[in-house]
DNA sequence: CTGAAAGCGCTAACAG
DNA sequence: CTGTTAGCGCTTTCAG
């Protein structure tokens, strides 16, 4: 392997200004320049990164957490995350922890031992107490996920009035009978929705039945047999709030068995504007999170918290767009794919 | 930062016997291992992880570069890789390319510079000779994409015999009208799974008729045109055979839209069993690459590499299976839902 | 503008 | 069984 001495003596320079001339710096004769460059290309050197990181004590990568890698909120937010990153010379990679907690400790370590400069963490699994001492520690950055009563620096959405809009969609269309799956109850993003779900009816005077809100776990499964045991109630709602698309679509495929027409008969909302919500039949209207933006948000606040500013603001919660689709029949139906889709 | 130093100080033995108890080395009295360990906890000590890939130069990092992230297919390899990998101590870091070549050349370099031991590539977007050159030097595997006539280590499917099985699937239907919509033809993997269905129809004595093949570029959107290309035509096909699902799905929406039922009306077929086709109405026909089995086999032959070994073979071809569902009328209509699905 | 030299924290001979 | 010590390749003062 070809290390910075070769190239230095081959260049007739020291080892120190093929390192200023690697790194730009400006006190660099012109003529040495170029040819240290020269000796550089014909040598093919390759810098020892691990090297540099090791004298540098940095990686210039930033790890981003995901509980799954196929979910379209996740990577729609790693791509405003890279976008981000990539414009300020550093490199993002990812670790899958497939919904286990183990996996996401695990990861820290990288953290911990400064293989990694940052952490974004696309999840909430862990301890938050750990969570809060890791980030006084280390740049950290929460999205989505965001801890009640921590002050650690996350961006987030607001479900609970996200929710309410689209609830409240459904109550201008008319529906009162109205019931809502949930996620399941110890994540805070699933009480928030729920929360919202709740402030929509009682603003409209609407009962809030204990019948109508059935809890799943956020699968296309649950989302199925939620809708099941909701259609076997004596008086069966006209419209469906679900905390997810997947349920959401779940929901629907049961009502269509039981021989219901979505949305005539019943209208369906879902959550989170997934890939497949507009390819669905019917198209699924649904809140979407600006996934983007929140991924660049989080990297800024990442990166802040690398330079080592102090941060005035640390946590951020960005706004939420219904998406009026064919699912609640609030628009008329019309020629579908005629907005981006995103695969 | 606590190191190594100040371990050993407080224990009073040398920096070379903490290091040794860091590694399990068997030469190391059990009191002095405990009284090692003890300080370590007390102190909080975390070996400077920099410090040691630099001297040791292997960092137990592989990297998997993907196209894209949210793709089931991608994620089910994954999952194997990650599965093998952790068996032997490495950790699996994921580079999202966006299906962006530069990226990919981007992420070359990580290998390059020693920041991860090994790469599997879940690709095939880079110059077949760059890749042939680049396996020469470093350990790295080709996972799905297979480069023709270019001995670099892959694993990857007979894309030729899964789709002229899920052809004759068809034609034992007694289907004679089969389109195909097609992936772009610049890639292998498509001219493969055309190449199986023109097999199909000639061992079959039907005529291959030109109109009835349509190109497509994988997405859903494509799919949908292709497919309202393709029932343009006079003599309208009875079944389509889709290189993947998101095209079939385009397809059977497409078919819908124009009146048509599917399976009666038209049966399809897709390729891929991506997490959704079993949720979409009509579920899926299609074929499932054993993806799991797929990112193991790949860990595995980069291992070997890693290891130093010779190769003794080095490309493995693994067998798809036809899943039978709904959209292709070879089966009754039965309950959903009876078989495990993946979010 | 350039060179010499001192380490970064750890590992791995080698010597005891 | 344990300690001493020489680097790994690079960056970065400090002199010149």
């Amino acid at each position: 392997m070809v290390k910075m001495r070769d190239v230095a003596k081959l260049a007739n320079v020291s080892v120190a200004t093929v390192s200023r001339v690697l790194h730009n710096s400006e006190t660099v004769r012109e003529a040495t320049r170029k040819k240290v460059l020269s000796v550089i290309e014909q040598l093919n050197y390759q810098p020892n990164m691990l090297a540099r990181q090791f004298r540098r004590n940095e990686t210039k990568i930033i790890l981003v957490v995901v509980p799954s890698i196929m979910n379209t909120v996740f990577s729609g937010i790693i791509e405003g995350i890279e976008y981000e990153a990539s414009k300020h010379g550093y490199r993002v990679l990812l670790g899958n922890t497939n919904r286990n907690v183990e996996n996401e400790y695990g990861l820290v370590e990288l953290l911990k031992q400064k293989q990694t400069d940052g952490m974004i963490l696309l999840s909430e699994r862990m301890d938050a107490d750990y969570i809060k001492a890791l980030s006084e520690e280390y740049p950290l950055v929460l999205a989505t996920a965001y801890i009640e009563g921590l002050k650690v620096p996350s961006v987030s959405i607001d479900n609970v009035s996200s929710s309410r809009d689209a609830v409240e969609h459904l109550i201008n269309l008319g529906h009162r009978e109205i019931a809502h799956i949930t996620g399941p109850l110890q994540f805070a993003m699933s009480r928030g929705r729920y929360k919202g779900y709740k402030q929509a009816l009682m603003q409209n005077n609407i009962e809030v039945r204990n019948m109508l809100v059935q809890e799943g776990d956020y699968t296309f499964e649950s989302g199925y047999n939620q809708m099941l045991k909701i259609m076997a109630i004596e008086k069966t709602p006209t419209a469906i709030f679900a905390a997810n698309d997947d349920m959401a679509m779940g929901a629907i495929k049961a009502a269509k068995e039981l021989g219901h027409n979505v949305p005539t008969d019943i209208a369906v909302v879902g959550f989170d504007n997934i890939g497949f919500s507009s390819r669905f039949d019917p198209a699924l209207t649904t809140v979407a999170q600006p996934l983007f933006e929140m991924g660049q948000k989080s990297m800024n606040l990442l990166l802040l918290q690398m330079q080592g500013e102090p941060l005035v603001k640390s946590q951020y919660v960005l706004e939420c767009e219904l998406i009026v689709r064919d699912s609640c029949g609030g628009k008329k139906k019309e020629k579908v794919l005629n907005e981006k889709l995103t695969t």
